[in-house]
DNA sequence: TCTGGGGTCCTAGGACCC
DNA sequence: TCTGGGGTCCTAGGACCC
């Protein structure tokens, strides 16, 4: 039987910002995008937690609840300097280790810890590794149990700083212990699917004929038979997997009718996106498209490549085409609902380091491509801009509005 | 001037081909 | 009474996670 370990970080990005500044110690603090306005708190510091403030609520609401938070702009360059530090440290005592996301990750110890006994000891001497060299703010909660859902589950259980551990003939009680929602894969919707059919509680769920649950769920409901009784195959899967997509979206400064502004911050996303596939010698088979209305709507359309393409004003000028059809557009105006926000995102990548000539037939223009790429590698992405970005930079500034300009 | 931005996987239905 | 059937590609949309 797989003995998993799950290690979840405590309001993550807060706490890193709490590290590196002492001045926002002790103090309630949330961690926004790269812009404040019309962004959502992604981690809140303990402090601001204990103040009423949540995780992805608006900022605007959180200053309402708490007048006092501190907003703090995120900071990726020191998330992956310490995501890659805690990596480390997780390396010494697992045979896998799963990056789940930034701040949680699996770690297989079956091998390696032996037995429950040592895979406690294993999670205090993680912490302990943590602690020394990440910093004195940087905790994790972690959860040991026969696999990743329990584990997972086991790690929520206390936060933070926490040491759940779930041995095999515990998994009924402590399953009937949550809820529906605690459990990685229940959702919303599907947690309001469940109710309609009477089942609110995982031990309902348990006791529900699989067959019935395929009928309204299709595979899912499979999963979720098996997830009732604490079942879950998967491994823990140490490879690093190459992402099979990139994309980037933006909330527009104010939402708008201006195709002036739509294809502004566009260009900026597709360059992003384009310089991405790039960096990492891929290139893009699949262009999807999305837009949300002021009213939160939204639509989206993806479309197949003719061949493959890496070149942010190609992106663009594809990515344009597919919004024009989107969107009704008549006299460089679009009516009916203002546009909220705008997404790019590239898919069906071809193999890394697979692409001839960045997929550009111009020679040139493949050459002013690398040596911009490498400005942006060594000297970050604000090395340079397109000139058609400034106009409307100098504009939004000289209008008050706050908005990256890195874009 | 309530509601970000980054991903993954799945399903359904139509087109198309043999 | 009528409609083939199976596989694959493509697009749209929905669900989940952090």
């Amino acid at each position: 039987m797989p003995i998993i370990m799950h290690v979840d970080m405590n309001s993550y990005f807060a706490s890193v910002a709490q590290q590196l500044d002492p001045m926002l110690r002790g103090k309630p603090i949330g961690i926004t995008g790269k812009r404040t306005e019309r962004s959502v708190v992604a981690a809140a510091s303990k402090e601001a937690k204990l103040l009423g403030v949540k995780t992805a609520m608006s900022t605007w609401e959180a200053k309402r609840i708490c007048p006092s938070i501190i907003l703090v702009p995120g900071n990726p360059e020191a998330y992956a300097e310490i995501t890659h530090r805690f990596n480390k440290i997780f390396d010494r005592y697992a045979s896998a280790v799963q990056k789940f996301s930034v701040d949680e990750s699996f770690l297989d110890v079956t091998d390696t810890a032996r037995d429950y006994l040592g895979a406690i000891m294993f999670a205090q001497m993680i912490k302990r590794d943590l602690r020394k060299e990440c910093g004195e703010y940087i905790t994790a909660s972690v959860g040991i149990g026969p696999n990743k859902l329990i584990a997972k589950a086991a790690s929520d259980m206390m936060k933070p700083d926490g040491l759940v551990v779930v041995r095999p003939e515990q998994v009924i009680p402590f399953l009937n212990s949550l809820k529906l929602k605690d459990l990685c894969g229940i959702g919303p919707r599907i947690g309001r699917r469940l109710e309609t059919m009477g089942i609110t509680t995982i031990q309902q769920l348990r006791e529900t004929p699989p067959v019935i649950l395929e009928d309204e769920f299709k595979s899912y409901g499979l999963w979720l038979a098996e997830a009732a009784w604490g079942r879950d195959a998967s491994a823990v899967n140490g490879k690093e997997e190459a992402p099979k997509s990139y994309g980037h979206s933006y909330t527009l400064p104010r939402d708008t009718h201006s195709v002036k502004m739509i294809q502004h911050y566009l260009l900026g996303l597709c360059d992003r996106v384009a310089y991405r596939m790039r960096r990492d010698g891929c290139a893009a088979q699949q262009l999807s498209v999305y837009v949300r209305y002021g009213n939160f709507s939204g639509t989206g359309t993806q479309r197949r490549m003719k061949e493959p393409i890496a070149d942010g004003l190609i992106v663009y000028k594809t990515a344009w085409a597919m919004l024009e059809g989107l969107l009704d557009i008549s006299n460089k105006e679009i009516h009916g609902l203002p546009v909220r926000l705008i997404g790019v995102s590239a898919s069906s990548l071809t193999e890394p380091g697979s692409t001839p000539s960045m997929f550009t037939k111009d020679r040139k223009m493949t050459a002013v491509l690398r040596a911009l790429d490498k400005a942006r590698t060594r000297h970050g992405h604000g090395a340079w801009t397109r000139a058609s970005l400034i106009p409307l930079d100098l504009k939004e500034r000289t209008s008050g509005f706050a908005y990256d300009h890195e874009l």
